[in-house]
DNA sequence: ACGGATATCCAAAGCGCTTTGAGAGGAATC
DNA sequence: GATTCCTCTCAAAGCGCTTTGGATATCCGT
C-alpha cells in the first residue's frame, strides 16, 4: 500500500536521490521537477519512513522532556496545558516525545542519560528557579534546548521563552492603584519559581512609584490550586485592614478566592477588585466568572506551540527563530475591577 | 566512544550475526558464547542503535496515545500520577510516545492516523465509558492495545487492566452499614465514567442486601476536584436528614469534603464516617489527613506501569502477560469510620 | 566407518532513507 | 571550435541493525 522512495522514484523515471533532494529542498533540482515529484507525492500518499531517516541522518527526531514528579507540578492543571501546546506542535511533524519522569534529587543523572543516549535531538526545561542549576548544565551537555520562563541572576545567554511578567504585574498594580485602591494583596504560585518572584517585582515596582508599600501580611505563595485560593483569601478577609484589591497568580486561584470573597458577603468590583493572570485553559475562563475577571493574558497553550516551533524549527534547521522570546501580556478589563471603596 | 554491533562483533572475534542473536534470546547461540557477549556488552556499555533496529524490524518500539482535550480530564492530577506509571517503565525500555492532543470530536480520526503512521506499535485507551465505541473502533484497526478501565454493556474481549471498583465500594458501603450507617451519601466521579457507574452499583448491592435504599439527593456525579468534593458535602449537610457516612471517590474529593465537614463543626469519624477511594497519589495521602482516612485503595501509578509493561512485552513478544486483568482494591481502616451516632 | 541429525556459527542481503562524488549535457567564455 | 563552467541528474555507498540461508564441526546410531 505504502509507498516507499524507490517506488516514487521509479514511477517519475527519477533516480532516488533526485527525488530525496527534491523533497528536502535542495536548490541543485529544476523548478519544474520538483514540482514533477510533489505532484506524485500527492498522488500517491508517499510518507517518508522515519526510521530510515533516524538511521541515515543520525537525527533521533523527537524530544526530551523531564518530568517532574514532585508535588504540584505534573499534577498541575497548568502542565497539562502547556504539554497539551508542545505536544499539538510536535505531532505535525511527526515528531516523538521521550518522557522521563524524575525526581527532583535525580534530575541531573536523567538529564545526562537523555542527552548521552542519541534518543532525542533536544531538550526543554521549565518550572525555573532564581539561580536555577540545570541551565549551566544543559549548556555543558551540548544539546540544544530551550527553557519555558527564564532564570534569575543566571547569565542570560541561553534560549527561552518567557512572559513579561514584572511588567504584567507592574500593569496590573498600576492599574488598581489609579482606582484608588492603597492596599492590594497578592495570592502568588510558589515562592522559589521564578514567575512568582517577577510578578511579586512587578507589583512591588508600581507600589514603589506611588509611595506605596507591600505589606508581608498580604502575601501569600503557594500551588495555584482553588484550596489554596480560597485558604488565602479567607485569611486576607480576617486581617484588621483587609486589602481592596488582589492580584491572583492564576484564574485557578482566583476561583478558589471568589468563593472566598462570596462568602463573607463581599460584591467583587465594588467591595474588592481583583486581577487574575490568565493562562487561558479552557476549562476555566475569565469572562465566564459570575462577575467577569478582569485579567493579565498569555496563552500557555500558544507557549507550548511556540516552544515545540523552535525546538523542531532548531533541529530540521529551518526557518530562523529568535534565542529569545519575553512575550507581553495582555491586560483586559473586565467587570471585576472598580475603584476602591471610600470609607 | 559509543560501539556498534559491527565492533563488539570484531572485539569478540564472532560475526554480528551470532552477537545479535546472543543479546536477542535466540536459542542458536552457546551459553558459554552468550555470556562473553553480555560480559563486553558490559564492558563497553553497548547499546543498540534504536533507530537501526527500527528500520530492520519495521518495529516502532513507541507506544501511541490521544491525550484527550477536554475539560477535567488532561487537566486531571490522577491524568499525571498514571502517565508517570507509564512514561517510567517506558524509559527503562526505551520506548517513546507519541502524544495526540485531540478533542472528543476528532478521536476517532486521530486513532486511525495514528495505527496507519506505522509510528507506534501499540495503542493505550483510558476513561472508559458506557458503550464505549472507541474498542469497537480500536479492534478495526488491527493494532494491538490495552485499555485502562472497562467499558460497560461491550463485549468483553478486549484487554484490559481495571480495578475491582464494585467490590471497592460495596466492600466499603457494607462497612459502614456494618458500624449502623443508614443514610450514605455518594460523592462521585463524572457521571458518564465506567467507574463511576460501576462504583454507584456496588454501593446500590451493600445497601440493597441490607434492606436500604440509596436517597438520590445523597448523590453528586462531578470532576474530582477538592473544590466539588467541598460544595458535595455542603450540600449533603444542609439536607433534612443529612447523611451519617460518605463514600468519595477520591482522596482529591475528600480533601474538599473534610472542610466542609470540619466546617459545620462535626467531628470526622464520630458524627459522619467518611472513605474514600485512594488512587495513592504521593502529594495527597490518606493517613497524613488530620483524622487519617479509610479508604479503598489502588495505585494508579502503579496500573499504568503494568499497564507499560503489558504493553511492551506485548510488542517485544516478551513473558506472558494475561489479557484481562482486575486489581481487587484493599479497604484499609484508619480514623475517619466509626459507629453511626447514636440520636 | 558412514549418512544424518544437531549444535554453532557466519556471510550477505536487506530495511528505506541521505549524501558523496561524478557524469552528461548545454551554455558561456576565449 | 575548444575549453571552462553551470545545472541537473544519477549510481552507489553508507547508517546499524535483523534475518535468511547456508557452512562447518560435532556427535549419534548402526
Amino acid at each position: 500500500m505504502a509507498v516507499n522512495l524507490k517506488q516514487l522514484a521509479e514511477l517519475l523515471g527519477l533516480s532516488q536521490t533526485t527525488v530525496s533532494r527534491a523533497l528536502n529542498g535542495y536548490p541543485e533540482v529544476n523548478a519544474e521537477t520538483r514540482q514533477r515529484v510533489l505532484q506524485a507525492v500527492r498522488e500517491t500518499g508517499y510518507r517518508p519512513n522515519r526510521a530510515a531517516q533516524r538511521l541515515a541522518t543520525g537525527r533521533a527526531y523527537s524530544i526530551g522532556m523531564v518530568m517532574p514528579i514532585a508535588p504540584g507540578i505534573d499534577s498541575d492543571v497548568h502542565f497539562g496545558e502547556f504539554l497539551a501546546g508542545l505536544a499539538e506542535e510536535a505531532v505535525k511533524h511527526d515528531f516523538h516525545f521521550v518522557l522521563n519522569p524524575s525526581a527532583p534529587e535525580d534530575e541531573e543523572v536523567t538529564f545526562r542519560r537523555l542527552a548521552a543516549s542519541g534518543n532525542v535531538d533536544a531538550l526543554f526545561l521549565a518550572y525555573m528557579r532564581a539561580n536555577d542549576p540545570r541551565i549551566a548544565m544543559l549548556k555543558s551537555l551540548s544539546i540544544p534546548f530551550v527553557v519555558h520562563g527564564r532564570s534569575i541572576g543566571e547569565s542570560r545567554d541561553y534560549p527561552f521563552l518567557d512572559i513579561d511578567n514584572t511588567s504584567a504585574f507592574y500593569d496590573a498594580a498600576r492599574l488598581l492603584i489609579q482606582l484608588g485602591h492603597q492596599r492590594i494583596a497578592l495570592i502568588n504560585g510558589p515562592e522559589y519559581l521564578s514567575f512568582s518572584i517577577r510578578r511579586k517585582k512587578g507589583m512591588l515596582r508600581a507600589l514603589a512609584e506611588h509611595g506605596l508599600t507591600l505589606d508581608e501580611a498580604l502575601v501569600e505563595h503557594s500551588l495555584m490550586t482553588d484550596e489554596h485560593g480560597y485558604r488565602s483569601m479567607q485569611r486576607f478577609l480576617q486581617h484588621a485592614q483587609p486589602p481592596t484589591a488582589v492580584l491572583c497568580s492564576s484564574t485557578v486561584l482566583a476561583l478558589g478566592a471568589v468563593r472566598a470573597i462570596n462568602q463573607a458577603g463581599l460584591k467583587i468590583g465594588d467591595d474588592i477588585s481583583l486581577i487574575a493572570h490568565d493562562d487561558v485553559l479552557p476549562m476555566l475562563k475569565p469572562e465566564n466568572f459570575s462577575v467577569p475577571l478582569t485579567t493579565t493574558r498569555s496563552s500557555l497553550r500558544a507557549a507550548g506551540t511556540r516552544i515545540a516551533t523552535r525546538l523542531i524549527g532548531g533541529i530540521l534547521k529551518r526557518g530562523d527563530y529568535p534565542e529569545q522570546e519575553l512575550w507581553r501580556a495582555e491586560l483586559i478589563v473586565r467587570a471585576s475591577t472598580g475603584p476602591a471603596p471610600q470609607k
